[in-house]
DNA sequence: CAGCATCCCACAAGATACTG
DNA sequence: CAGTATCTTGTGGGATGCTG
């Protein structure tokens, strides 16, 4: 069912040759509140568990443990355990990480660039709606 | 408290020099189930409402309506309403809503160049899970 | 320190029925 | 045809408490 939106979804960007969901697959991954957001913080280089709690107060623990799995489980990120007493562990972008990123900052660039035109055409359809 | 998350983004990415929340701000309106589909139906010319249910039979009219008020509140699409019996209403993109596509492009690029390198991940770490 | 387990809630999204 | 209104459900995410 979702198949045939992506199926869709690909025609318009002109590739046929699929034969399951490949794009909001892939992406759904990197749709959640905090997925991009770790992989920025993981930009400059390796982080350890606290570290990113720290660079995100308001994540959950929950939250945070949950994202960095997928993160992992999908190729984004690494995870390395050391041994030490109390436990220290690492995580890290991969290439693939950081190639996604790559193709991230564009929609971050648009965003932060287009930010004012959004809030302008909210506040105009909302005066619209008021007006009649 | 989501807005400290966004400076920390910010910081990232070099530019210190904001007050609110600009990038989730933005991004919260596309990062829907269709908006972004509904953009790309919209990529080769102005379509009409059934035209759009048609391109995407499993969306709910409710979702429908409400993703095209959404992205046409935000300036993405514009909405032309023909006063003919039976009624007609066209929906196009607008600059912003083709400049964002644009941006996107390069993440559905991503998304299809990485599929499969995304899918062997998965597929090694449940491995590694159910080894053990 | 770096998690996992459990409970809970808000909200995105679907189903269905009705209207100008 | 192009919606609105209402009810319901699924799930992303938070809060809290416990462990190696």
């Amino acid at each position: 069912m979702d198949k045939c939106v992506d199926e869709r979804m690909d025609a318009l960007l002109g590739a046929k040759d699929l034969e399951s969901c490949p794009v909001r697959d892939v992406l759904s991954r990197v749709s959640g509140k905090w997925s991009t957001l770790l992989l920025l913080a993981l930009s400059d280089g390796p982080r350890r568990f606290s570290e990113l709690k720290r660079f995100a107060p308001d994540i959950s623990q929950r939250m945070l443990t949950k994202s960095l799995t997928d993160l992992r489980r999908d190729g984004y990120i690494t995870r390395k355990v050391y041994p030490t007493q109390p436990p220290q562990v690492e995580y890290a972008l991969t290439e693939e990480g950081t190639s996604f990123l790559d193709a991230w900052q564009g929609v971050v660039v648009w965003a932060k660039e287009n930010r004012d035109r959004v809030h302008a055409a909210r506040k105009r359809f909302d005066a619209e709606i008021d007006g009649g």
